[in-house]
DNA sequence: ATGGTAGTCGCACTA
């Protein structure tokens, strides 16, 4: 069989971007494409461009202005399915199923304020409970749920060399020990594979986010990977090869964020 | 310690 390409994205308005989405695909040409921060309503996705591109499966949660995830893919789902994390009502979540019982999540985690302390800041307590709820989510399914990804943009930087200098973000949101930690239960919560530090040896600098608030954002170089795909142990030996697409953050009127792209043998 | 940019919605909020 093929092998299975699984692309996830945060796309920071899809309505305004679908021309890089369009570009996007006809390059690298995924089986499957998840976006995040997809700003809008359901009923306005650009349903059409993504048929047109061969993604005529489509799932979407969106909402008004905020947030919102969707996967387009090319491969039907036997399911579509949308968690309610922290009561919120927030469209942060879906989930498929494929005609071969793999399982895909697709998150986007609250980025969660300027101001990492959850009682002087409700984003920063928002955050912090959303990950404690995925930790007890995968408890809750790791014996029965056995192929499976989960990827998206978590906001947390979990490694040293996952930021431009680990000492200096240390008390930044998105990499400060109380994140990392539980990130780090999440991922032990379901075994979860970090399928791009498979590849890339943690003590090499990866980004997958770079600030619009930089004069050169590539000179600079002081980026955060937020974006992350990981896959349960039974799809370890299947992992074929990893790429963080840096350019896509240096196309016209880019998102903030790059694709990261998974191929692997999904036996 | 600050401010820098971007998108959506509408003159504030989130990232």
């Amino acid at each position: 069989m093929a092998p299975l390409t699984i692309a996830t994205w945060n796309i920071n308005s899809v309505r305004l971007r679908i021309g890089l989405v369009e570009r996007f695909l006809a390059e690298q040409a995924p089986d499957v494409l998840c976006l995040q921060e997809i700003k809008t309503i359901e009923d306005a996705f650009p349903r059409n461009a993504l048929i047109e591109a061969g993604y005529p499966h489509l799932a979407i949660a969106g909402q008004k202005g905020y947030h919102g995830v969707a996967i387009a893919s090319k491969r039907p789902f036997t399911r579509i399915e949308k968690d309610d994390w922290c009561e919120m009502g927030d469209a942060r979540h879906l989930r498929v199923a494929f005609e071969d019982g793999l399982l895909l999540d697709n998150f986007y985690i609250p980025a969660g304020g300027d101001v990492p302390d959850p009682m002087v800041n409700p984003k920063f307590d928002h955050k912090l409970r959303f990950l404690r709820e995925m930790v007890a989510w995968g408890e809750a399914r790791r014996t029965r749920e056995t192929r499976a990804i989960v990827v998206g943009d978590f906001n947390v930087a979990p490694l040293e060399h996952d930021v431009w200098s680990h000492k200096k973000l240390l008390d930044v949101v998105s990499h400060t020990p109380v994140e990392t930690e539980l990130l780090a239960e999440v991922q032990a919560a379901h075994d979860w594979v970090d399928a791009v530090r498979h590849f890339v040896p943690e003590t090499e600098k990866l980004y997958s986010w770079w600030s619009y608030r930089a004069a050169d954002w590539s000179a600079a170089d002081k980026g955060r990977r937020l974006d992350h795909i990981w896959v349960t142990p039974a799809l370890k030996d299947g992992l074929v090869a990893t790429r963080t697409l840096r350019e896509a953050r240096g196309w016209p009127q880019p998102s903030d964020h790059a694709p990261v792209i998974l191929e692997l043998d999904a036996g």
